[in-house]
DNA sequence: GTCCCAACCAAACAATTGCTTGGTAGGCTA
DNA sequence: TAGCCTACCAAGCAATTGTTTGGTTGGGAC
């Protein structure tokens, strides 16, 4: 077995993993669960993994990183305050889309597993997710792009929430596309759902 | 020990176990946490409760049928349909203050509770939630108070979600009452971030 | 004073949990 | 052919889980 072979059956097996976990939760999901799921014996997984906790561990610290820089890259660009509020708000649904077994234990078991020290990067990680949203919020308003009224702080929660939340609903390959669920949100959040 | 104190004690613990499985969540908390905070032991519990289970379905049923009790009066009322979406949401803000553990344990649990047949009033409440705020969007959109292209679907899950994920930050005695979070959502929802 | 009963304790139960150990199959390299 | 290494099995471990059982306590009713 080549060494291509051996890091494609550790993925595969993160996969199906993750999978587990995002539909069961992490504490709920059992390694002979992840076994049974992967045609092998529990303790075989042990061959692979130190502990159930370090593939969560590989799953979500992969899936921050890709998604960070992806948002870093938002920040850095020229484009104005609305814009990059807009290309934020995609980004968040297009990540939901790519990896939406990795979202959602993100949103299910990040508050418990934030309190083992292994996970701290998850609190630093949600830290630096409002440093960006409220960079970009506070940009739009005093640009005048955003009502000058608006609660900044609140803002962010709402739109946080709205965004990752929708991986409990979202399917790929449904109706909606992700990139029309964008749409429709950025309308609602930007214009509201009043009749002008 | 009168009637009153057996019926007292009993509310005691429910609201121990409530804090527990909204903390931690239900699969999470063991009845050992249980009784550790009660200060009595495990066992004992089973003198007031059939099972761990039944506390959970005790906690989620009471507090479901105020909630739609509410809802149910907030749909016979006379409002217009902005009004009535705005009692709506000033509502549930309001449910979330009042009874965030219970909330919460909605939010955290119950997709993994729905699929066991005790629980399947848990779907079927959704079912009805999401009767009542179709409803609402779709009178919104055909009086016109609401914009006409709206997707009343895909708004209907984002005004959901939005409202019900609040009870994750929360805190009731804080810098904002519920009241002002109610306040400030309508305003966004309504009329959006973007300056006029 | 006797009886009752709600509330609890003490101890154990089988099942399930994450994980360990020692071994084996079989393809790859030399 | 020999040796090596990856991937896995088979069996078991201690800890933790929800729950049961039989007994104790102490206040209220008659």
């Amino acid at each position: 077995m080549t060494v291509e072979n051996t890091q494609t059956r550790r993925a595969e097996l993160l996969a199906i993993a993750a999978g587990l976990f995002a539909e069961k939760g992490f504490k709920n999901t059992t390694v002979r669960d992840i076994a049974d799921a992967s045609g092998i014996l529990s303790g075989s997984l042990y061959h692979h993994f130190d502990s159930k906790e370090s593939m969560v561990d590989e799953i979500l610290s992969t899936f921050q990183e890709e998604l960070f820089a992806a948002y870093d890259a938002v920040l850095a660009g020229d484009d104005d305050a609305r814009t990059k509020i807009e290309r934020a708000v995609r980004l968040s649904f297009e990540a939901i889309d790519r990896h939406r077994h990795e979202v959602a234990i993100f949103q299910n078991d990040a508050d418990h597993l934030g309190k083992f020290e292994r996970f701290g990067y998850l609190a630093e990680r949600n830290r630096q997710s409002r440093e960006v949203w409220m960079t970009l919020l506070t940009e739009g308003v005093e640009s005048g792009a955003l009502r000058p009224d608006l609660d900044v702080e609140l803002t962010y929660r709402f739109i946080r929430d709205t965004v990752w939340v929708a991986v409990r609903w979202y399917r790929p390959g449904g109706k909606l596309t992700h990139r029309d669920i964008a749409d429709q949100y950025l309308t609602i959040l930007l214009d509201g759902i009043a009749h002008a």
